[in-house]
RNA sequence: GGGGAUGUAGCUCAGUUUUGGUUAGAGUGUCGGCCUGUCACGCCGAAGGUCGCGGGUUCAAGUCCCGUCAUUCCCGCCA
C-alpha cells in the first residue's frame, strides 16, 4: 500500500465496504457533532465522508485542525444505512470510519472560503491556489488540458507533426507591441518574445517538413478585454505546404468539429463541416463587423437609396455625401413599451457614442406604419423596406441608423446584439462558425496605407494586382473563423513570391531595404527554395472560453494576470535588483512615479 | 491615452439620491460553549469597522464637493 493512500476520495463505492484503506486529502467541510465528527475529504478525484467516533481517541486532534488542512486517514469503508445515503454524492453508499489519523499540513487561517462562490476576482487571482480547489475552477482546468489533448491528438492523426520554436527571438516590425528581453552578453541588444511563430513556422515549410503545428505561446504587449489576456495566451498554431485555402479550411474545420463534438455539453447544436464562408465585404454589410455572431439571426440591409426620393434632410443629406443608412430589422420589437425604445436609444448615444438615437418603423396592426420617420417615406417605400427584411407581420419593426459607414459599423453591430440579446432571438446551446474570407490587403487610413492583416499574406490576384489595383482594392487570401461572436482564429495562404512581396511592402511604404533587414532569415532562407504555402493559427483560450460559455478569459486560464497586467500571486511584474541591471547594461530613465509601485 | 461602473466587518451586501444628525446593520465566515448521524448539521454567546485614501464645505460627513488610488468593462491598440 502507497503511504498516502490505497484510493482517491472519488472511487469508493458499496462494493469496497468492509476493506480496509487510505484517503489522503483536503478538510473539505466538517460537521461536528460533539460526540462524533464528520469530515468531507476531497481530492482531485472527488470527496468522501470520513467519521471520527469517540473510541479512536481522535475528537480533539481533528476538531482542532482547520479547514483545507491535508490529512491521511486509515479506517473501515462502511456501508451506510439506506436513510444516510447521500444520492448527490459518487460516494454516497459509504462512509469511512477513521482509526488512525496524519496531519500532513495544517491549516491555521483562511482567508476565504473554498465553497464560498462569491468571492471577488482580486482575492481569487491573489489566492489562486484557492480558486483553483474550487470545483468550477478545478474542473475548468480538467476541461482545458482535454480539449489540448484532444487538439493534439486530432492533429497528429492527420499526419501533422508538432514542433517547437525559439521563445527568444528577434523582434518584428508589424503587429502589436513586442515584449523585449535585454541580451547580458550583447550589450545594448533585446530579444523579442513571439507575437506569434509565424516567421520559423514558415521556414519549417522551406525545411520541407511539409505539416506543423504546434501549441504555441504567443506574447503581446497589449492592452486587455475581457476576451483577451493581456501578455501571453496559447495557440493551436498550423502550417501546410503545398495547399489551397480549401486544403487549409479542411484541416481547421476538422480540428473545430472534432474538439467541440467531442467536448460540448450534451445536445449541443454544433455547426458541422463545410463552415459557410462569409467574404468580409458581406460580413460588414450584414453584421457591422468581422466577426458575427451567427447565433443572432438579425441581418442588417442597406436602405441609403430610398433616402435620395424623400424629403427627409437629415438621411437624403447624409446619403448625398456618400454616407449610408443600414436598418435592423426586429422582428416583434414593437410590442416592446416606450420605455424599450427609450432605452434602447440612451445606450445608443451614451455607451456607442452615436450622434442620435436609431430611428425606428413599427408595423401596425391594419398594415400601414408608425414611427417619427414615416411621414417622409412614401406608404410603398416603406412597405419595400418591410418586404426586403422578410418583415410581415404587426409589431415588426425595424431601426434605422445613418452616418458614413466608417463610423456606424459598430454601433450597427452593437445594436444587432443588443436587440438580439433583449428580444431573446439568440440560439441557445449552439455554436455557430464561418470563415470569413476575402479580407482586404491594406486599409486606408489618413491617406496612408497599412497593410490590413498579415503582411505576409497572397494578394488573391498575385503580382497582377499589386500592380494594376487601388491598394484598397486589393484582396488577400486572408481568413478568419468566427465562432459566436468571437474572432477564434486567423490566418492565410503566404506569399511565397519573393518580387512580390517587396511589391506589398513597398505599397505599404516599407523600402527593399527595410524588408531585408527586418526579415533577414526568412528571405534568405526563401532564397533557397519555397514551396506554396499557408496555415491558420486558433486562439485556444478563446475557444475554451467559448465552450464553457465564458465571457472572462481568465476563468479558463490557471494563473492569469489581472486586467492590469499585474500578477497578483507573484507581484510581477517587479523591479529588476541593481546587480541585474547592471549585468544587463540597462538604467532607468525618466522613470514615472506610478510605474514603480 | 480616453470614457463608464464599483469600493462600507475576513467575505457578500444594506445604509449614501429624494432628506448630512445619537452607538453604521444583516447574512456568512472566525473564536468560545453545547450537541453521537450529519452531509452548506443545529443551538447559545462573543469578537470583528481608517465606510479605499487625501483634502474641502459644515456646528456635524459613510452620506455633499474636489482630487487621488484600486478593481472591472469599453474605446484607442490587437500584422
Amino acid at each position: 500500500m502507497n503511504l498516502y493512500r490505497s484510493h482517491t476520495c472519488g472511487e469508493l463505492t458499496a462494493k469496497n465496504a468492509s476493506e480496509i484503506v487510505k484517503l489522503s486529502g483536503w478538510i473539505y467541510r466538517r460537521r461536528d457533532h460533539g460526540g462524533v465528527i464528520f469530515i468531507d475529504l476531497r481530492d482531485n478525484y472527488g470527496v468522501t465522508q470520513v467519521v471520527f467516533h469517540p473510541e479512536s481517541g481522535l475528537i480533539d486532534e481533528v476538531s482542532s485542525l482547520g479547514l483545507e488542512s491535508v490529512i491521511t486517514v486509515e479506517g473501515t469503508v462502511l456501508k451506510r444505512d439506506d436513510a444516510q445515503i447521500n444520492p448527490n454524492m459518487v460516494t454516497g453508499e459509504i462512509e469511512i470510519s477513521v482509526n488512525n489519523l496524519q496531519v500532513q499540513s495544517n491549516v491555521e487561517s483562511l482567508p476565504w472560503s473554498v465553497i464560498d462562490d462569491s468571492i471577488p476576482e482580486e482575492l481569487r487571482l491573489r489566492d489562486r491556489v484557492l480558486d483553483l480547489r474550487t470545483e468550477g475552477q478545478h474542473a475548468m482546468m480538467h476541461f482545458r488540458s482535454d480539449v489540448i489533448s484532444t487538439m493534439r491528438n486530432t492533429m497528429t492523426g492527420m499526419g501533422i507533426r508538432e514542433f517547437q520554436t525559439p521563445i527568444l527571438t528577434a523582434s518584428s516590425p508589424e503587429g502589436a507591441r513586442d515584449f523585449l528581453v535585454p541580451s547580458r552578453v550583447h550589450p545594448g541588444k533585446f530579444y523579442a518574445l513571439p507575437q506569434a511563430p509565424q516567421q520559423f513556422k514558415q521556414m519549417l515549410m522551406v525545411a520541407g517538413f511539409d505539416k506543423y503545428f504546434q501549441v504555441a505561446p504567443c506574447f503581446r504587449d497589449e492592452d486587455p478585454r475581457a476576451d483577451r489576456h493581456p501578455g501571453e495566451f496559447y495557440q493551436l498554431d498550423c502550417e501546410l505546404s503545398f495547399v489551397e485555402q480549401k486544403d487549409v479550411f479542411n484541416v481547421g474545420e476538422k480540428l473545430m468539429s472534432e474538439v467541440f463534438n467531442a467536448h460540448c455539453p450534451e445536445g449541443a447544436v454544433i455547426d458541422q463541416a463545410p463552415f459557410r464562408q462569409i467574404p468580409y465585404a458581406e460580413s460588414m454589410l450584414k453584421y457591422g463587423c468581422d466577426k458575427p455572431d451567427l447565433r443572432n439571426p438579425i441581418e442588417i440591409f442597406d436602405i441609403s437609396s430610398v433616402w435620395l426620393e424623400s424629403d427627409f434632410a437629415v438621411f437624403k443629406g447624409i446619403v448625398e455625401q456618400g454616407g449610408v443608412v443600414r436598418a435592423i430589422p426586429a422582428k416583434g420589437a414593437g410590442v416592446q413599451p416606450r420605455s424599450w425604445f427609450d432605452k434602447l436609444g440612451k445606450y445608443a448615444q451614451k455607451e456607442l457614442r452615436m450622434p442620435a438615437a436609431p430611428g425606428y418603423i413599427v408595423k401596425n396592426e391594419d398594415g400601414t406604419f408608425k414611427g417619427p420617420l414615416v411621414k417622409f417615406l412614401k406608404e410603398e417605400q416603406v412597405q419595400a423596406i418591410f418586404e426586403e427584411a422578410g418583415l410581415t407581420e404587426t409589431n415588426d419593426t425595424i431601426f434605422l441608423v445613418a452616418g458614413n459607414e466608417k463610423n456606424v459599423l459598430s454601433p450597427l453591430a452593437a445594436l444587432r446584439n443588443k436587440i438580439a440579446a433583449d428580444l431573446d432571438m439568440f440560439e441557445k446551446n449552439t455554436f455557430r462558425f464561418a470563415w470569413i474570407v476575402d479580407f482586404p490587403m491594406y486599409e486606408e487610413e489618413d491617406g496612408k496605407i497599412d497593410f490590413s492583416h498579415n503582411p505576409f499574406s497572397k494578394p488573391q490576384g498575385g503580382m497582377d494586382d499589386l500592380l494594376n489595383k487601388k491598394p484598397e482594392d486589393i484582396l488577400a487570401q486572408q481568413y478568419d473563423c468566427v465562432c459566436n461572436g468571437y474572432e477564434i482564429a486567423s490566418g492565410s495562404i503566404r506569399n511565397a513570391d519573393i518580387p512580390s512581396m517587396f511589391k506589398a511592402f513597398e505599397i505599404a511604404g516599407y523600402t527593399k531595404e527595410e524588408v531585408e533587414e527586418n526579415f533577414e532569415g526568412m528571405l534568405k532562407t526563401f532564397r533557397l527554395g519555397v514551396p506554396p504555402h499557408g496555415g491558420f493559427a486558433f486562439g485556444i483560450e478563446r475557444i475554451i472560453m467559448i465552450m464553457k460559455d465564458e465571457t472572462n478569459i481568465r476563468r479558463v486560464i490557471a494563473f492569469p494576470l489581472n486586467g492590469r497586467a499585474k500578477c497578483l500571486l507573484t507581484g510581477a511584474p517587479l523591479e529588476a535588483n541593481e546587480t541585474q541591471m547592471n549585468e544587463l547594461h540597462l538604467r532607468h530613465f525618466n522613470l514615472p512615479e506610478v510605474a514603480l509601485d
